[in-house]
DNA sequence: TGTACATCAGTGAACGCGCGTTCACTGATGTAC
DNA sequence: TGTACATCAGTGAACGCGCGTTCACTGATGTAC
């Protein structure tokens, strides 16, 4: 073989991954395959090897970022609890490198004008992690820690989404700590 | 005058207008300039005596979007405060249509990648709106009810956003109505 | 041990298509003389 | 009153460009005999 047994699929691997955080960057329209390739130094013929189309791209992309976000979110639920959480997703940090921040500010939208195909695997990626979310959060019963989850996700996600789009820095300064502000009260309120 | 005075602003109302519907429902990319004057039964070459260029348009509907979406805001403030916005924002209506629904939730992410000068005149428009809701908020000083303002905001678009992601109706219902009980308890708690 | 063939990840020219944008033109009307 | 010209919103052919996708090919390696 001219190439390692697995080189295959960590050529997959790497497109996917690159592909994840250039669609979070730019968005499913601003990424195109042929540059995409060519920073992972590959051609844009080869694409098709790997896969059926943009779409099968999109939805791959899609798991891996969710799957990304799943990991971030896991380690600051151990490490802080909700509030560490919330912290993060409201820092700075997250809201100046949407490539690597959560999908939900910077693809919800385009993922809502896509084929009920893919967004039912949306539905069942975000579901993991609100589940996540949810194990973190006080309740009486599973469908009140999965409302609040849901809740604190739409939050987060709109303060973040909204943040970027403002030009205006002490504006974007205050919609981040006014939804940190206002989670925080409302978890200890819980 | 082969046209009444005011022709051909009335022309420019109408593509601003329909922009705004059109890039709502599509995002600024999913709609071309050619399709859209055929849609008002005009021609695309005529676009550029009304328009420097796409960028241009997208500035003015956004403008004429944040709008309509104050009055409508207006509206229902007037008609049952806070609560009936928060009802009619999380409302199934407000989720499947897109085109004739609040800005953020549909062009936040796409506005967060345009040019200061634009995201500048979004914060603009938006302040408008936050200024709007804050006066019918409860709170001690101007920031505080802003502040609120701005969290209600984010909860909100963010919920509609992530919803009509969300293959799954049931999900989907899950996330809107979280979202507006929780925002009605943040409320009576004030 | 040497030769012929099979494998297969990746290459790059070529395709049709839709996009934003330009520009010479049209044609109905108003105006000047 | 009649003719020549100016105005100007809108027309539609044409442009270069980047896109997603196809496909005949390459070339290093493994395998068969």
């Amino acid at each position: 073989m001219r190439y390692e047994e697995d080189h295959k699929e960590k050529t997959h691997a790497k497109i996917v991954e690159r592909a994840s955080q250039e669609f979070r960057e730019h968005g499913f329209e601003g990424v195109g395959i042929a540059k995409l390739m060519a920073k992972l130094g590959l051609s844009h013929g080869g694409f098709y090897a790997h896969f059926e189309d943009k779409e099968d791209l999109k939805d791959q992309a899609m798991e891996h970022a969710f799957g990304e976000s799943f990991e971030i979110a896991s380690d600051a639920l151990r490490r802080g609890g909700v509030l560490a959480y919330v912290e993060h997703y409201t820092s700075d940090l997250h809201k100046d490198h949407p490539g690597y921040g959560c999908v939900l500010p910077t693809l919800s939208t385009e993922e809502g004008r896509r084929s009920p195909e893919s967004r039912a695997k949306f539905a069942r990626k975000f579901q993991e992690s609100v589940d996540l979310l949810a194990e973190h959060l006080p309740g009486d019963t599973p469908e009140v820690k999965r409302g609040r989850a849901l809740f604190i996700f739409s939050a987060l996600s709109g303060s973040v989404a909204i943040a970027r789009a403002a030009g205006d820095p002490l504006l974007s300064a205050a919609i981040l700590r006014s939804t940190r502000e206002q989670l925080t009260q409302f978890l200890r309120g819980l």
